[in-house]
DNA sequence: ACGGAAATGTAGAATGGTCTACGTAGAACG
DNA sequence: CGTTCTACGTAGACCATTCTACATTTCCGT
């Protein structure tokens, strides 16, 4: 199992093995990518010699005529709550594979994130997940056609090129004001992203959507929807500002924990009673929801499930499949305290 | 900017550049990896075709004879809360670079943190930030002489082929014993991470260290270390059952937030008043020990400073120093509601 | 104006795999 | 027994870059 020293400091090549087994380079390369036309025999002698040298093929070579077994994940950023089960979803279905992953950040910034993209393609890279980008339909079209592609946390459902997995946005809101209303609450207004361009299919706005939707199915008013700007400082404020309001709603619903949290912080800081003064729910039931003295209810997405459904997506996507695919996943409301 | 369509489904090369621009392809890559025996002219008219054509090299084929510009960075596991610091560090000294980074995530898993690295090595990159691994210093030294290689948040002072960043962990301890001293607490007891073998250099020993250290030098007592299992499940029964012994101490060390927060959120379940019943102290000052609702006193890493320094330091070995450096940063005790 | 050094550019091998095309041996078939 | 087919294996081109020589030009000081 360990790794063998390299014999002379210089790497070991599929030449080696093939010296070692007294076969051609082309049988071991064949051996390696379990293609068509070796013999049980040769596989037994050149996973004996590869075993006993310790040979790992090289990426990089690899890369250049054939597949690299690797799919590259772009995640938005690294801190949200609702990441880590995505990525043990995708990490558990890609474990009896033989493809690997890597990871890149977007830091929430869209050049950041396309420069990722860019450079995950120029690693040569078998196929992308990308996992809530931020970037517009279009740049996610142009790159899908490089290189096969599947996202999640993003609404793009007549997308020709890629697939796309989420959870049910619209629904996941409706639900959340279902919970409040089945409450007695009434005034219900939303905290939602703050607004920008091209957002027409971003989950937030789904959200939006749905909080209006129910809002007006359960004939409680027009749905009013407030943004908090996203600059550390900015949202504190505001949020301190709404709390402060005299004519407060009693109930929130909050596009994400994120924000859920500073909000419930703010309201315990200004000594609000949660729920008898204000009822909060978020969405993406992160961990920190669960905490006993926290006890924030939250939409769950089943980020795992969707993660494994992804992985699913691009794996057939890498053997050939074309006609897109766009499915989407039940989501949930766990309640708590602050219900 | 914007990266222009590929002309004919078929990527541009450097061929092509060089045939744009009239020149050699040599001359091409030396533009592009600002080699010596480039006029001013030259540069400006491959530059020029370049952009023209939206060129881009491909890594694959770099690695095979020289540098891949990337490192490659492995995580314990994602929802950690200490490395999302780290990797802005490690972002923003890298970001004036033309060095790319991609992350692997070990998921706490022996077998996978060195499958990962080695897939980074069979990649190619130019040098590995592994943050908190787990593997043993044979390993680290075997990986070390393969590619350039700096690790954080585990101590090897002694190791010559790969350069350590930490933290001062039994300075850290100590201040938190101090912190508890300082506030009347006199019966302290730590809770630190399960036993495991070959964990001399872990960083929860060090903390242990520290912790003893400063219980003698305040002369109240050897101090008592607790351990609670890591599984799920386990680790919330352990510290149920402490909260639950009538001889309790009445002020704790924990060696992680992560683990801290568990126990407060036990203890507030219990129905314990903290601190007056409990005094509690973690370590990483995570994002969530600020809530108000919280309120985990915490030592205080610095984790971005240490992601900056390990990226100065893999920089710097990349370019040839081979003279290992053991570097370290002071912690911070930061005191809230909880002591 | 001359000769050596420095600056600039080029040709072509090298890198470590994969893939296409093809050769060969044994099996099946008539 | 000859023919065809199939399974197995091989040779050699190919991928996109870097790097090592080397050739050519320019620059200077004398």
């Amino acid at each position: 199992m360990a790794t063998p020293e390299s014999p002379k400091g210089t790497r070991i090549t599929i030449r080696h093995v093939a010296a070692d087994s007294g076969v051609s380079v082309a049988a071991v390369s064949k051996v390696l990518r379990n293609a068509y036309g070796v013999s049980e025999a040769l596989r037994m002698n050149v996973q004996a010699s590869i075993e006993k040298l310790g040979y790992r093929p090289s990426v990089a070579a690899r890369g250049m005529r054939g597949q690299t077994y690797t799919v590259g994940i772009l995640l938005v950023n690294i801190d949200n709550p609702f990441l880590p089960q995505v990525i043990d979803g995708i990490h558990d279905k890609l474990a009896p594979s033989n493809y690997k992953s890597m990871l890149g950040i977007g830091r929430a910034r869209l050049k950041l994130e396309s420069e990722m993209v860019l450079s995950m393609i120029d690693n040569r890279m078998d196929g992308l997940i990308l996992v809530a980008p931020m970037m517009p339909e279009k740049l996610l079209a142009r790159f899908a056609r490089q290189i096969p592609m599947v996202v999640i946390g993003h609404h793009e459902p007549t997308a020709a090129d890629f697939d796309t997995i989420n959870s049910d946005d619209r629904r996941g809101a409706m639900l959340a004001v279902q919970a409040l209303y089945d409450r007695g609450y009434r005034d219900i207004v939303m905290f939602s992203q703050e607004y920008m361009k091209d957002q027409q299919h971003q989950v937030a706005t789904l959200r939006e959507q749905g909080f209006r939707q129910a809002m007006q199915d359960l004939g409680i008013g027009p749905g009013i929807i407030l943004r908090a700007p996203e600059d550390e400082g900015a949202d504190v404020e505001a949020f301190r500002a709404f709390l402060a309001r005299p004519d407060r709603p009693r109930a929130v619903f909050v596009w994400s924990d994120l924000h859920a949290l500073i909000l419930l912080d703010q309201a315990h800081k200004a000594g609000l009673r949660v729920p008898e003064d204000l009822a909060i729910v978020g969405y993406d039931n992160s961990p920190v929801a669960g905490m006993s003295m926290v006890g924030l209810s939250s939409v769950e997405q089943h980020g795992r499930q969707l993660g494994g459904m992804a992985t699913e997506a691009l794996l057939s996507r890498i053997e050939g499949r074309k006609t897109p695919k766009h499915l989407y996943v039940t989501p949930e409301v766990i309640a708590r305290s602050s219900v």
